[in-house]
DNA sequence: ATTACACATCGACGCCCATCGAACTATGCA
DNA sequence: TGCATAGTTCGATGGGCGTCGATGTGTAAT
């Protein structure tokens, strides 16, 4: 005996079900409030705040605070897998059906997030960003590479100003729609300046909605790829 | 909620710290019984009877009767692979110490079972035999294939009064020392009788020990291979 | 500053379930 | 046929933990 607390404590924290909704809930990459998986959860937030507290203790998911939100995400990939196959070997059946987020359509697309890009558009740019290599994610922090600068310069933004700026040059943003990361910081604020600037973009008077041209969506979205 | 009673079962399952420390002994791959598994538990023989029930509704481990013994082994391959992701998860450290089986070396390598071969070496020729195609495992039958005639044929072993007889061909034992699988039935007594034949064993007086020469274990080991 | 909202903490209640003793069943051995 | 061993079932006990109400802390908006 005594060989294994270990995987009894995880069974433990997965085999309450409240517990096993909010990771159902994580499960789908996005990050979540308290208050909304205590709703996946259908228990109070007090208890749900519990819950959380314990999960995060066995690093099985992350908290981010942002404003007087906080989001929490499964720790990493390797949580998602032991959960995915737990659930293959329990018969994955059953979907989600709560799905929050916000209900006009244009905001979830783009919209700006403080003076930068957020939404469908900003978490695509982000993650094409992440996938050519030309920045670099880790935990909190995002970090410019060496292609990256080039790829920047190439796009028509100065570095020079905005490294002697106090404001951190890049910073991840936790988006409150999709709930995935996106751009923020002075080159994220760049960006957006820029996107103005080449026309493919404008900010709708009174919203925080950020029109992309038909155009300028498609320049986007082939931005990195090309 | 309610979208996932499923993972949360699974979770508390294996949560038990009693049946973690039983799951964890049968992901060796080895049959134990009901009271060596209360000792890798450490609760009485009672308490790890309902245990085993429950973990065998779950279909997570399955039974086998054997004379007065109940061999409980895992399920499947898809059991032993969350749970080892899970230990994975849980960074596997710890190992096994109580190793049940026998002392004497030659009855683990090789030794009559009633009438038939056991210990590794009874093993290895069933796993072959299977490997080949010779023979097919299902649950607790066992079938002779197509190939597997011919393939005895050749052995020298003449199927057709074994055929005859009302014990069945093949049947499958489950091995005290290795805790695994090996053949029985008229084939697996047909087998052992062959080997004494061709001289390459001979069964030890007053022992269950069957004594395998240099030359006649190679020609086992090779038998299924060539 | 005041209000409102999000979340954490504390404390008490209540229930589920693991645990073991005792009795029962089944198989093997002499 | 009797004894020993392996395992299950039943019932009672006890502890751990999930639950929620009330309260406290921090953040944003006006």
């Amino acid at each position: 005996m005594k060989e294994g607390p270990d995987i009894a404590l995880l069974g433990t924290l997965i085999g309450d079900p409240a517990r096993a909704n909010i990771l159902t809930a994580l499960l789908s990459g996005k990050a979540l409030t308290a208050t909304e998986l205590s709703n996946e959860a259908g228990v109070t937030v007090q208890t749900t705040s519990s819950h959380l507290k314990k999960l995060e203790a066995a690093a099985l998911i992350r908290q981010r605070k942002q404003g007087r939100h906080r989001y929490f995400a499964l720790a990493d990939d390797e949580v998602a897998g032991v959960l995915e196959s737990m659930m293959g070997l329990a018969e994955k059946r059953g979907l989600l059906r709560s799905r929050p987020g916000p209900k006009d359509e244009a905001l979830r697309r783009a919209r700006v997030c403080y003076n930068h890009l957020a939404g469908e558009l900003g978490v695509r740019l982000f993650e094409d960003l992440v996938a050519a290599g030309h920045v670099v994610e880790q935990e909190e922090d995002v970090t410019l590479t060496q292609s990256g600068k080039i790829f920047v310069a190439d796009f028509g933004i100065d570095l020079k100003p905005l490294s002697k700026s106090r404001r951190p040059l890049c910073k991840s943003c936790l988006d409150w729609s999709s709930r995935r990361t996106h751009l923020a910081g002075s080159l994220g604020s760049a960006f957006l300046d820029r996107f103005y600037e080449l026309g493919w973009a404008k900010r709708i008077e009174g919203s925080r909605v950020v029109a992309f041209s038909a155009k300028g969506e498609q320049h986007l979205l082939q931005l990195i790829r090309s």
